[in-house]
RNA sequence: GUGGGUGUAGCUCAGUUGGUUAGAGCGUCGGGUUGUGGUUCCGAAGGUCGUGGGUUCGAUUCCCAUCUCUCACCCCA
């Protein structure tokens, strides 16, 4: 068919049975979010520019050549990016931070960025994100951190990598940054052209840097961990020994540097290498000046974000099951436009009791609606024609085994059906 | 934004060294004597060969452009 008009070049519709794969991460996703208390946000999809900038920061390359931004109506929006800062401003806005701290907040929303699309990377995707504000303690880190892995755990997926790393408050990051530049400057000749241009504005970049001159020479820069002041110090070896308690295996990557500019102390990040390049399927840490550089009070806060997307195609790739949908549990097969009748009203009876029945609404033949009741993996079928109707008795077949049952059309239908479907069901065991 | 690959039926792919009505398997729909599916048999529908130009008597095949999808860089979830 040639359709002229398509979806928009990195987005995607989800239909079938991708359905239950998302319903199968949105369940144990928020079943584990309740269990570490947290409660659902919703914010909206768009929000004043300026929310962006102050938070995920002016020169990072999501302010700066990745958002979808429009001027309307004279009011400058954007399409968020993410979802820490429109969860944050809502907490300000609905005075969240002034009841009981911390507050925890989790939701599963849509973010959008004009990047080009590749394997793990579309220009809009789909976060689960927690939140919370007001604890400064690396317990708080260690939780959120544990709270990710039982979510990665639970779905199933194997073979991902906890990197930690701690990139210190401001404080401690100045002096890095200063040590940082001393050493790239004399190497200068020798590095690419982007990590020139990151020198000035973003060295703890070039770490990151996947030119092998440029890794080959970051390999001996110095270490932001020797410079943290004694609290940032302190408070990542804490985390480090509480991992430890709770059995989390973890590496410590110094290179681990996030691109948003309001992550201060801890940051992670949950890796595989089962989807390509963008093998990053959870990244957080704790962005303690942000909430005051919104506007609010001082308060330290922390959190992270699961690409789902990513999250499903790991799954696929490992293999893992998703959850099964619930099937058609009968068929009515009306043999002609007479029977019509009757089959609306029973379904509407067995529907009643909470069952999934279709009935022929395309005016097959008996052997057509045969076929499509198999095809739609239907458990029992119930053919309706003038013997049925003036008998008021019908069988109903088990399409599984072929058998047979009678059943009387009348109101109690819907019981009479329960009973056969939980016979079905537990007959073994009963008898 | 940069680079590589790709584009023939709903899906997976053949094919034409440029030449009349472009094929297969799967899927969809129908039928195999008038009331029963999964196997099998028969049949049907479905493609302006990504789009727009150019070369040619003639292009799905050659050339150019463009778009799509895809992978990687970059960046991030």
């Amino acid at each position: 068919m040639a359709l002229n008009i398509k979806r928009p070049n990195g987005t995607e519709d989800v239909t079938g049975k991708n359905i239950e794969k998302w319903n199968t991460i949105e369940r144990t996703v928020k079943d584990v979010a309740k269990e570490f208390g947290f409660h659902e946000i919703r914010i909206p999809t768009f929000e004043n520019t300026e929310l962006f900038h102050r938070s995920v920061g002016e020169t990072t390359d999501v302010v700066q050549k990745e958002m979808y931004s429009v001027i309307a109506k004279e009011t400058e929006f954007t399409l968020r990016p993410e979802g820490t800062a429109g969860t944050i401003r809502a907490m300000l806005q609905n005075s969240l931070l002034n009841e009981a701290l911390p507050q925890r907040a989790f939701y599963i929303l849509s973010c959008f960025r004009h990047e080009r699309p590749q394997a793990g990377r579309l220009r809009e995707f789909h976060q689960f994100g927690v939140e919370m504000a007001g604890s400064a303690l690396p317990s708080a880190d260690a939780d959120v951190i544990l709270m990710a892995n039982t979510i990665i755990t639970q779905l199933g997926i194997e073979n991902v990598e906890l990197k930690i790393n701690s990139i210190g408050c401001p404080k401690c990051r100045a002096n890095y940054h200063s040590a940082l530049k001393a050493y790239f400057e004399n190497k200068k000749d020798e590095l690419c052209e982007t990590c020139l241009s990151r020198l000035d504005k973003n060295p703890m970049r070039i770490l990151d840097c996947k030119s092998p001159v440029c890794s080959e020479i970051a390999k001996d820069a110095p270490v932001i961990l020797d410079y943290l002041c004694d609290e940032c110090s302190d408070h990542f070896n804490k985390l480090q020994s509480y991992l430890k308690t709770l059995n989390l295996s973890f590496t410590v990557d110094p290179k681990i540097v996030r691109g948003l500019d309001y992550y201060t102390k801890t940051v992670f990040e949950f890796v595989t290498t089962d989807i390509g390049a963008q093998g990053t399927i959870c990244g957080g840490g704790r962005y303690d000046g942000l909430i005051k550089q919104l506007g609010g009070q001082d308060t330290p806060a922390l959190g992270f974000a699961m690409g789902l997307e990513r999250l499903i195609m790991t799954m696929e790739n490992q293999g893992i099951e998703f959850d099964e949908p619930l099937g058609c549990s009968l068929y009515i097969a009306p043999m002609d436009e007479s029977a019509i009748p009757m089959a609306m009203y029973i379904a509407k009876e067995v529907r009643s009791g909470g069952f999934q029945v279709e009935f022929d609404t395309v005016g097959r033949g008996l052997k057509a609606q045969m076929k499509y009741a198999d095809k739609i993996g239907a458990q029992f079928t119930l053919v309706l024609g003038e013997n049925e109707i003036t008998s008021q008795t019908a069988k109903i077949k088990n399409m599984q085994t072929g058998e047979q049952i009678d059943i009387e059309l009348n109101e109690h239908i819907s019981s009479e059906f329960s009973d056969i479907m939980l016979d079905n069901l537990f007959g073994d065991i009963l008898n």
